[in-house]
DNA sequence: CCCCTGATTTGACTTTTGTCGAGAGCCGTG
DNA sequence: CACGGCTCTCGACAAAAGTCAAATCAGGGG
């Protein structure tokens, strides 16, 4: 798009203060506005991603603990939150620490794939704004009509709206009601392209579910408490971009995923960074499948998951050494 | 290197600040601290490069000056900064574009070739400080003793201290009294490695020098201005890492310039991002005789240069179309 | 053991920045 | 051409951030 005058002006101004430190009346006084409209030129190249504010993750890296998780799981980077009384809200910490991260890892003309939850939502929303060139992001599962506020196609177009980044969504349902018409479905030309674009991805993000009443998927009406449980029984071990996965993270043979439209799990292997975010204690066995799986080469979580983690591996290491 | 207590403070600081959006008395109550700490912290974080801006160059591409540069000379990327009475000094104008760009190149596992002269020094002085991880940051020619504030060392010194890199110096002088001293120098394992791994960066970043008795190998004493007079009698257009180039932006057939330890332009070609980045309006010749020599990708240039340039690719397109 | 040095921290003060409501300009419409 | 409705801009005030000299602390040497 061509920059439209206003925009120029914004763009002046956060030249002007960020790049060469000029005070906010130095700039007023340069552009011939006001200082007022200096300070609110200022936000706007902030919140359009002209102007970039980002903070190492490196300490969160640095910690012993991560570096321990990284070995015990081979995973290529993981992050821990503290969780003690940094700040108010401790799921939002690891949500910050999510979005940072994120955002450091993403690079300029990268595909993006993105799915859906809480999450996810959460670290959209969070998310500041940055003005990558040629990034898409591409939605990685089909859509859901309930009435949540952090439907698939949702996560998908504000990631990219933060980025300023090309949204691709996908326009099929996520779960159909007949394993025929999924498979009719996938085998559309629009459809069929958009799932076979994802292993092209360079960068994912997504959290695991739970398999429990309180998951998205029994939420949206997707399935049912008792299926659910059901699903538990014959060995769901979590939830991964709208499929149920069992503990080796693999997909599970169920009726369900048959009638699903989502990312093929091969495929999500075989993106290059695939950042997994857990911010729920609960989710401690779905994050172990994911990681059997080899859903996730980079990790954010919060201390006390960490521990855990790292006490399942010590446990499991004492059993089989 | 571990982080230290003091460090670690820091960076708490600035990401309750900058990730969580606290305000610096909030910080302050978090961190048991006083709130002038906490300003005082988050200065150090800014020049640790802990916390990063950076104002999106994007305006100074789109400009429709640069494109034109960009298709009469088939560069890359042209930055062309406007000389209107933006801000006081217009060349330091040119050098806080020449940093973002720079800034905005470089990509963590970078290797980064510098060489010398004011205006790389200048880029340097003004560039905001960051925190690549493995970057390494390359002398790309020999040392010049003069007391002057920006030897080659410096410059990458500099860089490198900026950039939170490894820098790589070269000892070697630039120049030496006998071309058998120099042959033999180069062919020390030492130094060949230095030259050798030239060719294996991923950006460069340099200047070109002007031909006349103003220049630094002047007023360093490599050369006197007689015989400076004389090289450009001789088809000399330009100073590029150290060494003499002539119209076509190839190593000038001299004396000088086989007395010289510096990065062949064959390595320098062999980089795949070379930054270029004029000051001063009289560096016309220079810069099209490096342009000429293929020795630029990008470029950073003011206005009036620019002007200059389409001019005369306007007039060439005349006379030969 | 005490004093001195240098670095860190703090409270008090100043400067800079953010915000809000009022007003000015702009356009399409009646 | 006058009238809303709209966005953009400004001045004034309140809030936040920056600064500095004095106080405190840690540690090393006499």
């Amino acid at each position: 798009m061509a920059i439209r005058p206003a925009e120029q002006l914004i763009h002046k101004a956060a030249w002007l203060y960020y790049a060469h430190g000029l005070r906010q009346d130095e700039v007023a006084n340069q552009l011939k506005i006001s200082r007022a409209s200096v300070a609110m030129y200022l936000r706007k190249a902030r919140e359009t991603g002209i102007v970039n504010i980002s903070t190492s993750t490196q300490l969160f890296t640095d910690d012993v603990m991560a570096r321990k998780v990284e070995d015990a799981f081979k995973l290529d980077a993981v992050w821990i939150a503290p969780e003690n009384a940094y700040v108010a809200d401790p799921s939002t910490d690891i949500a910050v620490l999510a979005a940072s991260v994120f955002l450091e890892l993403v690079k300029k003309g990268d595909r993006i794939g993105v799915a859906w939850g809480r999450t996810v939502y959460t670290i959209a929303d969070i998310m500041s704004y940055a003005d990558l060139q040629d990034v898409t992001v591409v939605q990685l599962c089909g859509n859901l009509g309930a009435p949540y506020s952090y439907r698939p196609d949702q996560c998908t177009m504000e990631i990219a709206r933060r980025l300023n980044a090309k949204g691709l969504n996908f326009y099929a349902p996520l779960v159909l009601s007949t394993e025929e018409l999924a498979r009719g479905l996938r085998a559309e030309p629009v459809i069929r392209d958009q799932l076979a674009g994802i292993s092209d991805c360079d960068l994912a993000l997504y959290s695991v579910g739970a398999v429990d009443a309180d998951s998205h998927l029994v939420k949206c009406g997707a399935l049912t408490p008792a299926e659910m449980t059901a699903l538990r029984k014959q060995g769901a071990a979590g939830v991964i971009a709208g499929q149920v996965i069992d503990a080796g993270g693999e997909v599970l043979d169920c009726d369900y995923n048959r009638r699903v439209i989502s990312a093929e799990l091969g495929s999500l292997r075989a993106i290059e960074k695939r950042l997994m975010v857990v911010q729920e204690d609960s989710k401690f066995e779905p994050l172990l499948a994911a990681i059997a799986g080899g859903l996730c080469t980079h990790l954010v979580i919060g201390a006390h998951m960490a521990g855990r983690l790292l006490e399942h591996a010590g446990a499991a290491s004492k059993t089989a050494p």
